[in-house]
DNA sequence: CCGTCTGTGTAACCCTGGTAGCAGAAAAAA
DNA sequence: TTTTTTCTGCTACCAGGGTTACACAGACGG
């Protein structure tokens, strides 16, 4: 079982379970069982598939990300409700109510994942409690990203939206060193997890830009004045820290 | 335990939580034993209690509606998130995760609930794996209704949201009878659940009783054409037809 | 019964942010 | 290489919807 999976691809499946949000502090014999009921499946990055389609098997992400989108099919105009990232599962919604997702997955990078029968994964969570001990705070983690998306969407305006996008995708290099943009977010991705379009999310990375807030190069965005965008992202709620 | 709740309220709450969403399906005696643990509590119409100081305990609403949502203390607007109804439990998320939630949850009418500390909600969700079967359909249920409200905020316009909304919420009161909202909802609850404002929600509603779609008297919404209002739910971003 | 409060109707204003369109640069494919 | 596709920058345009402000109605409280 494992023993292929570790053959074949270049991840260690077991040691990113175990940091993964949703397995984390599983027991390995468990986590095992769980395991050799899974099948490897690939995406290409671009790959697209509705809700319908994946909807009767549950995938856990090992690397690449995957876009979890609505899309108004009267404009084509789509927004991201969750950036997936390895160690995180989908479609958890489907998982906990047994019915179809209305959205688009889309394969943000090429992707290697695990997938079983969503009848498969709801056995384990009935027959093994401690599954419970990360599930559960792991949906509150995702409905508070939905929760703050929402809130945000409807109280504040594409700049604080977009500030407060590009401070959860800081990635810290090296101490000292810029602070760039995880990268490959076009703007195109950016205005989709905002719930706008490429046009405002470029206007405004211009405006700053003229300001030396930031310094942007083709897929690739440097972060001058942290403080600056720190002020505009600020006129929220209460904001998480990791990332 | 029971006896003294039933003795002081006009609520059967064995019964009501028999058929809430979050308990239906659980063995009486199990139940029963929840409830030993319950306090009762009120709230009178118009409080409002912050996420940080109901933060500790856990709620189920027995009778009236809870409204949770989130504040720009800017500008002082709300978007509703949920509006729980009897049988609902809050707040779940904390519940999920044990952080405090941002937000703010104001008594639409006088409300009665059972609250009991967090923790010991916990403990039930550990020890009684079968509450999960009500338990995480709901946390589904609840998570849609997040993710549809984030994906209308960013992908319809007022019309479209405020149409929908409406439909949610129609009242059946007889057959043959005219089709009303729901009462008590205001055109300022109405706005924000749709994210938006009093003024543009009742701009609205006068164009659609100038087309004879509705009328609208203090506090009453009566729906005339049931099929135009979905026809404006379905979607439709831009039109420009009519003078 | 009268003052006060809360919900509703309506108007003028105007700014954010979405639409449409094009052009150049970089990357990918051929 | 050349060709094609994907990203990015920039402009002109304009309408949806938000802000503010005020008046009136019914409900409420004393």
């Amino acid at each position: 079982m494992l023993a292929d999976t570790h053959s074949r691809g270049t991840v260690d499946v077991k040691a990113l379970l175990h940091h993964s949000p949703l397995f984390e502090g599983l027991d390995g014999a468990v986590l095992d069982e769980m395991l050799s009921h899974f099948r490897r499946e690939t995406w290409k990055q671009g790959r697209q598939v509705s809700g319908q389609e994946s909807g009767q098997r549950f995938h856990i992400i090992l690397s690449g990300r995957l876009n979890m989108a609505q899309i108004n099919p009267e404009t084509g105009r789509m927004v991201t409700l969750f950036l997936l990232q390895p160690g995180d599962g989908f479609d958890v919604i489907s998982l906990l109510d047994g019915r179809p997702d209305p959205v688009i997955f889309e394969a943000q990078d090429d992707l290697m994942m695990l997938s079983t029968p969503m009848q498969e994964a709801r056995r384990w969570i009935e027959e093994h409690p401690a599954f419970n001990r990360s599930f559960l705070p792991y949906l509150g983690r995702q409905m508070r990203i939905l929760a703050d998306l929402a809130g945000d969407l409807a109280l504040h305006d594409t700049e604080t939206r977009l500030a407060r996008l590009i401070l959860r995708h800081v990635h810290q290099e090296e101490p000292g060193k810029p602070l760039r943009l995880t990268h490959n977010l076009s703007h195109e991705s950016l205005a989709e997890m905002i719930g706008s379009v490429r046009v405002v999310v470029n206007r405004q990375l211009q405006h700053w830009q003229r300001d030396g807030v930031v310094v942007t190069r083709r897929g690739e965005l440097i972060i001058k004045e942290l403080e600056t965008l720190l002020k505009k992202a600020m006129h929220l709620p209460h904001h998480r820290s990791h990332s």
